[in-house]
RNA sequence: GCCGCGUUGGUCAAGGGGUUAAGACGCAUCCCUUUCACGGAUGAAUCACGGGUUCGAUUCCCGUACGCGGUACCA
């Protein structure tokens, strides 16, 4: 029987969660959704030193914010916890110490300082095959002095001890194919550090195995050390129970190259993190996609197609249809550089077909933050007659601002040019009209103010721009029948009383 | 340096021995609209290079170049 599909992503709380996580995040959540399996997020917390508090909130809140629940999880259990790998600190040693017993792996009692030194003196050195034999370890120092050395809590390392015939690690990646490596080529990496934590090497394949992990997605920068991987889930005897690698491509700056990080967002003007990230020890506020106006289904849409498409040339799918299309061979194999317009175009997409309704908490936020109230009613009128030519969710208040105050100010000179008396007279005619009692909608309103135009024998193109102005104070916003429809004929007879003066 | 992975317009990319080499973003021009958008039309722009294999290579093979990743008691 087929393995039960588990997929995970393990990321360090080291700070805000970035792009090419997200989409780490995305691959895995499709593939196990697809695949009836589960999803889990585990926190690799294995470094003291670069640990930051609440960032793994953060990244809990970013797969919420994304939709991308995961089914097991530090905040939410399961049966294969704990998930964080600090409160799993206990079951590494003895995997560590059974590969010593069995002679793959050895402890190494050089200092950092040590290490360091031999760096310094030897241009390309590596803890390797060749350079062990002449470093302090148990490979080395004979039975007796190692004894002492444990006895005395001597601090130490435990390294994986790479054969020392050459043989080749052949691994399968869904993405890659066959890729091979040379053992004469890998180092004898740190399993175990000297405060009793694991390194990355050796909690994944532990984690991954006591978690009955099926398949690994995860960036293409973990390649050059998953043979070093396989060689440990051979020694450790679980090999057969290897989980399916897939090495995803980077998202790359979009000059240059490189992959993205944090500082080419601030540098070209762009977020890189799903959501607001403030570091905790200098405050620095690094801006998300989130807090700038993405929607998460279009956020989460853009980043689905950096690196994938399903073949069709369509480009917008719903978090369900990538469930059903996502395909692994389907992934590309080269990185792909980050466009922030097209970020933007997929943004736009998705609120200009989105309904008022599911754009209504955005822009009620916005208003309450303008201390502005106004029936729910005019809000979905006003959303709906503005929302096609916002790119951001924050344009739907720079689009409409002038719904809910009167102009202030106007933009006159669009008008001088080419007002006279007689338009003059026909706005007061129609604020007159409007005085009346009388149905009320766009139709009604631009029949009227049309009819108006012609019995007066002026063009209904010249009066639209003052109309507009009048009304919004400038030359924007969406048609303005539309928009006298919603201030309603109350308002919009006031608002042409109010400006007539100005001109 | 060494090892690994890549390379189709500016960007995302489809395709794959014979094609006018899709589509999207962006850009340009035009139409619509006396605001801005939306929408529509059109256009400029691509197979990194060199050798093979082949009647024929962008596609297959080998090199080269270039790019990226890794080379920590970080993940």
């Amino acid at each position: 029987m087929e393995k039960r599909v588990r997929v995970r992503f393990a990321p360090s709380p080291t700070g805000g969660l970035h792009l090419g996580g997200v989409r780490t995040v995305l691959f895995n959540y499709l593939f196990a959704r697809q695949q009836g399996g589960d999803f889990i997020l585990r926190i690799e917390d294995t470094d003291q030193a670069r640990y930051v508090p609440g960032a793994e909130q953060y990244i809990i809140d970013c797969l919420h914010w994304c939709g991308l629940e995961p089914d097991e999880g530090p905040h939410t259990g399961g049966s294969y916890g704990p998930y964080r790998q600090s409160e799993r600190r206990e079951l590494y040693r003895p995997f560590a110490e059974q590969l010593v017993q069995q002679g793959h792996a050895y402890y190494a009692f050089d200092t950092p300082e040590e290490l360091e030194a031999k760096r310094k003196e030897i241009p390309n050195f590596r803890y390797d095959q060749h350079s062990r034999n002449g470093l302090r370890n148990s490979l080395t120092l004979p039975e007796a002095e190692v004894q002492a050395l444990l006895q005395q809590q001597t601090p130490h390392v435990i390294r994986i001890k790479i054969p020392e015939q050459p043989e080749t690690v052949v691994l399968q990646d869904m993405i890659r194919g066959e890729v091979s490596f040379d053992t004469e080529n890998l180092d004898d990496k740190v399993l175990l550090k000297a405060d009793g934590m694991p390194t990355y090497h050796l909690a994944v394949v532990v984690d991954d195995h006591l978690m009955e992990i099926s398949h690994v997605f995860r960036g293409e920068e973990w390649l050059p050390s998953a043979p070093a991987h396989v060689l440990l889930w051979r020694y450790l005897g679980w090999e057969a129970g290897m989980p399916a690698w897939a090495h995803l491509p980077l998202i790359l700056k979009p000059d240059g190259n490189g992959k993205l990080s944090k500082r080419d967002g601030d540098r070209l003007g762009f977020p890189v993190y799903a959501m607001n990230w403030t570091d905790p020890v200098t405050g620095d506020l690094t801006h998300g996609f989130r807090e700038l106006g993405f929607l998460p289904e279009a956020f989460v849409n853009m980043l689905a197609l950096l690196g994938w498409n399903d073949g069709s040339g369509q480009e917008i799918f719903s978090l369900e249809e990538l469930v059903d299309r996502f395909s692994i061979e389907r992934i590309h194999k080269g990185g792909a550089k980050f466009d922030y317009e097209k970020a933007r175009w997929f943004n736009h997409e998705y609120i200009k077909t989105a309904s008022a309704a599911r754009l209504l908490p955005f822009f009620r936020d916005m208003l309450q933050e303008k201390g502005g109230a106004v029936p729910e009613e005019y809000m979905l009128e006003v959303i709906e007659l503005v929302k096609e030519r916002c790119t951001l969710l924050t344009d739907l208040w720079d689009h409409s601002f002038f719904f809910f105050r009167q102009p202030e100010q106007y933009d006159t000179a669009a008008v001088m040019k080419k007002w006279s008396a007689e338009k003059e007279q026909f706005f007061k005619a129609l604020a007159d009209e409007l005085g009346q009692e009388g149905e009320w909608s766009e139709p009604v309103f631009e029949t009227l103010f049309r009819s108006l135009a012609e019995s007066r024998q002026i063009k209904v193109g010249e009066l639209q721009l003052p109309l507009r102005v009048m009304l919004c104070g400038g030359k924007f916003g969406p048609a303005v029948f539309g928009i006298a429809a919603v201030l309603g004929r109350a308002a919009t007879r006031e608002r042409i009383l109010a400006a007539l003066p100005h001109f």
